[in-house]
DNA sequence: ACTGCCATCACATAACTATGTGATATTAAC
DNA sequence: GTTAATATCACATAGTTATGTGATGGCAGT
């Protein structure tokens, strides 16, 4: 009998997928809770579930910082992430946190038991769409041209400008140039990448997009 | 009408799965040769297929180095490798040269045609123990203890809504509270990681400083 | 009861960012 | 020698962000 977790902020959901589990004759789901914190709670006075359904977005600490911690104390628990986020690096980030399964929202009821079966034979519970956006991390060290944004050298300091923080005078001042002509290199920027925020621009620089 | 083309020495096993798919509506199967070679000869001269079985372990040059070849020469072309091989490594090798899926010999001939269309639909074709296996290699690389600067489960939603790139006022919206809120904890945030714009605390958390 | 910390909200203002519109000079390509 | 792309600068303005100052209520520990 595998007894198994959730982690899950939304009470409808939470509580219909704890009851489908609980009704299965090889499962039991004794606790569902809507935070990691609340799941820390439970885990001090009582034995680690076999398997962990835990969502991403969570209130207090998110659900892939959560894995980390979890991991580490009961490095036996196995972790399925259950979240409407397909973007790979949340997906990356959660399997290098020790996640072994990643599942999507609208992920049946059946096939979320089929999936925490998988995991207990040795397998890792993922949608080929998610494999796909898996193995995309495999190709991009070695493929340089991941998309081409068509940047120019100017408009590459400028991002590692706000990539290091500074504001549009400070990156004038660097380069020596107008702020004017800040703002004009940034438009162009915002166009190409289609962002709309230094933010973005500087998300998507760290996480290697660019 | 989607081309397959097969590349695999054992001419028992490569007549079985060419008839096959050849027999399917949506599938044809023109070309299926025993070597890397024959494949890269028969290319010169017709169109590449939409997906390639690929072998491993074949006479001449392997399959796993076969991948990089095709793949730069027709890089539309999927392949998907069809092998005994289920070591991390063979799989490992096999990802970064470029395959798009990972199949076992035991596979079955409808098994293998789903693969088939699930790559077409933008997925990865791979069994639950291959995906774990591949989930593996994203573990290894163990992190380092991250300074804590005592933020609040509070002030970490609030990084996480700046990291996904939005707005005080979307913020607000996501965790329903006021913009003046929003505002009162990231001057606390600022305070804490010793910094005073977004792009800062943006940059720190992505960096995996937080 | 008192203190400290957290989360919430309000008002105000200076600074910065995002965007529209338009212009000039240089250089490489056709 | 015209075109296209790049890099530069200017003015204007709506919207957002950064900071200061101050306030309320809850909760935990002493």
């Amino acid at each position: 009998m595998a007894v198994i977790g959730i982690v899950e902020d939304n009470k409808k959901i939470r509580d219909l997928i704890q009851r489908y589990l609980d009704m299965q004759e090889e499962l039991q789901c004794p606790v569902a809770v809507d935070s990691v914190e609340e799941m820390l709670d439970y885990l001090e006075n009582h034995d680690a579930p076999d398997v962990i359904l835990m969502d991403i977005q969570l209130p207090g600490m998110s659900g892939i910082k959560g894995i980390g911690i979890i991991k580490q104390k009961y490095p036996d628990t196995e972790i399925i992430m259950l979240t409407i986020y397909h973007d790979s690096h949340k997906i990356f980030d959660s399997l290098v946190a020790g996640a072994s399964g990643y599942l999507l929202k609208h992920t049946s009821l059946p096939e979320i038991k089929e999936s925490i079966q998988t995991l207990l034979n040795g397998g890792a519970p993922m949608s080929p769409q998610i494999a796909r956006k898996v193995i995309g991390h495999f190709n991009k060290p070695n493929k340089k041209a991941d998309e081409d944004y068509g940047l120019t050298p100017r408009e590459q300091d400028i991002i590692n400008g706000l990539v290091d923080g500074l504001s549009y005078k400070l990156i004038a001042d660097r380069f020596d140039i107008s702020i004017d002509t800040v703002r004009a290199h940034i438009r162009n920027i915002y166009k190409k990448l289609h962002v709309n925020s230094k933010a973005e621009v500087i998300a998507k620089s760290l996480r290697g997009e660019i």
